[in-house]
DNA sequence: TTGATACTGAACCATACGGTTCAGTGTATA
DNA sequence: TATACACTGAACCGTATGGTTCAGTATCAA
């Protein structure tokens, strides 16, 4: 039985959500606080801040409060693993294929050589 | 308000299980049956079955059913618009903070340059 | 000091997820 | 023909998710 590496689970989760990707987007242009989230995307203040929990505790967005507003910004924390994790299975993935059209072209000129049977 | 695309939620969505990214890479070495996943990855037909509808609706996987063995293999859909949003996003990250760090730098040397104020 | 603003936390809600069991159906094999 | 095998679907279960409302607390501004 295989166990599987779940540090990855985190960060994938975070990006699947069409909101959360938007915040991050929106942060790469400039800093906003839970207010201006909120208003630009359509949602409560208490469902932004849960969006804006989930990215920070992924290491995603850091937050300061100063005063009564909190301003969430982009963090330095790299989504490296996770583009890590997409370019080896790109990998993997070529090569498997690479060996399959081999496989397939190999069958094919073999068959191509060969005198044909009644039962084929 | 803004509307953000939601076509990358389901691959995301599917990355963010370590099973499912196991499977995957399990795939990737050879094909394999629903029994011999469930068995590898430790649970039931059942909940095998579950993820790979999982993998198969993301378009990741594909299968055929020969007799009574259902055979999954990778499919050929590649991880590209995943892989797009990665590199978009580490893009507009890496433009973000040269943008800051110089502004830091810039400060930096305006306060070398000039004299002390008392409340600073 | 009063009122508006910005957030926070608890509680709730509907739905989805990751898994199970159980009761089938269809296929292979002795 | 009987039995085992591989899968399938429905139903269930506990927990998480994405959102809400409501009732605070702290801070700013007049």
């Amino acid at each position: 039985m295989v166990q599987y590496q779940s540090h990855l689970n985190a960060p994938f989760t975070a990006l699947a959500d069409a909101t959360r990707r938007g915040i991050l987007e929106h942060l790469g242009r400039r800093d906003a606080s839970i207010t201006d989230l909120a208003g630009t995307f359509g949602m409560t203040l208490t469902g932004m801040k849960k969006h804006i929990g989930v990215l920070e505790r992924t290491g995603l967005v850091t937050t300061k409060k100063t005063g009564r507003v909190r301003t969430c910004r982009l963090s330095r924390r790299r989504l490296d693993d996770v583009a890590g994790w997409i370019a080896g299975y790109h990998r993997m993935w070529n090569a498997r294929f690479d060996r399959l059209d081999q496989l397939v072209e190999e069958l094919q000129s073999n068959e191509r050589g060969k005198p044909r049977h009644a039962s084929e």
